[in-house]
DNA sequence: CTATTGGCACCTAGGTGCCAACAT
DNA sequence: ATGTTGGCACCTAGGTGCCAATAG
């Protein structure tokens, strides 16, 4: 993922349904970006491959972003696809805008918390989120990335640029789509949640995650919330 | 005001600042548009003025633009400038973009609604404002304006040119100073509000407006709350 | 005749990757 | 040699009044 100085959207962004909240409580939902490992990667182009080339870099202040529709009724956010387009992720450790502050060159893994409301006093862009019994984490495994300030990999470049309408300007019409398309079929966060994915093994994040054999859609569960990404 | 079918934007958009609001109560804020009378009106061009041109035209379906931070606490109304810059009107009658409707050649009266979470219920988009205990309305009788579909006065219209950034395009930088300035200052829409006003006697509008005789501010009052009109 | 409509050129506002320059 | 930056052309999305055509 790119990131930069003034701020850059994810792309693409993150989208997913709730189902098990109380249609009459009060949540906040919230996302932030934790780290996957504790290593600082490169790329390396002959193999194609990102290799560990040391240790991760010193902590980034602790940054969170409250969907903007927060504070809203369980019944409000069951209803709505719940889109997190607005995030931008930064390089800037001294940032004042809000934006997610990553540092380069490493692996980060988003996570979508449900947050009752009177568990929200603390709540805040620049703290962590708070922990408790009205408290609860997702995340999707296939959704871990690897920031960058200029795109590595030339079949990530033209990804984005296929499936972004704002990088239309760099589409060559007269591309290989027999590539394209396989390639988009190999990178599982762009893969339609109709089809059956085998996830990468992430250390560190817990496997609560879940695939409905009949349907293929990835979901996460805890209790008896259930959270599932939606295509884009 | 232009009104068109497929809904257009006040300009300029209605803001306000409002106090007295119990800074942990939460509280929708509305705005309608009301008629001034039960007349249609015609430009006259020779005379510059709008004259009576019969009846209004039959009601027009019930329109209400809630203020998209509704509903929010007391304290968060009262940190900000309230804008109503999103509102849109039409002159469409089969809408159904949620735009006020309202009809060409009649005079309007926006309002702007302070309504107690507890008394909002029955507040809807389609449904007259509801009233009660916990409903407050107050409204700026310098706002009243007349809606066309294409501008009568070319005075206007250069003001709506030189104010409205969106029509820079038509801007002519020759243009005569010295009689723009001073057609601003003849419509008290525009005008500051740090300046003595003298309103215009509107029939049918409750004078609860006030002039602060320091600071020239108009402001509205209710009780303990007031509604400050702010500069754009 | 007057009032309305829809396509248009021209803006604002802001999201893309590119690329030459720069930093380390 | 590798990673970062800022200006840029090129987009999306949508808010202006203009104007010729149309409706009534």
């Amino acid at each position: 993922m790119i990131i930069t100085k003034a701020g850059r959207r994810m792309f693409p962004a993150m989208r997913v349904k709730i189902s098990g909240l109380d249609p009459h409580q009060q949540y906040y939902i919230a996302m932030d970006i934790v780290p996957v490992d504790n290593k600082r990667y490169r790329y390396v182009y002959h193999s194609s491959k990102w290799m560990v080339a040391g240790n991760a870099d010193s902590p980034v202040p602790p940054r969170v972003y409250i969907h903007p529709d927060s504070p809203a009724s369980g019944e409000t956010w069951m209803r709505q696809v719940i889109s997190f387009d607005k995030l931008k992720l930064t390089n800037n450790e001294l940032d004042d805008q809000g934006h997610i502050i990553l540092h380069s060159m490493h692996k980060y893994q988003p996570r979508v918390h449900v947050i009752r409301k009177d568990c929200g006093d603390d709540l805040s862009p620049i703290k962590p989120v708070p922990s408790g019994d009205g408290v609860k984490a997702f995340s999707f495994p296939e959704t871990v990335f690897t920031t960058v300030t200029a795109y590595q990999n030339q079949q990530i470049t033209r990804l984005k640029i296929d499936r972004n309408p704002f990088a239309k300007g760099f589409r060559d019409s007269g591309r290989n789509r027999m590539g394209l398309e396989a390639l988009v079929e190999s990178y599982a966060f762009w893969r339609p949640s109709l089809r059956t994915l085998t996830f990468e093994d992430i250390p560190g994040i817990p496997k609560q995650e879940c695939r409905d054999l009949k349907t293929g859609c990835i979901f996460s569960k805890l209790d008896n919330l259930v959270l599932r990404q939606t295509k884009a």
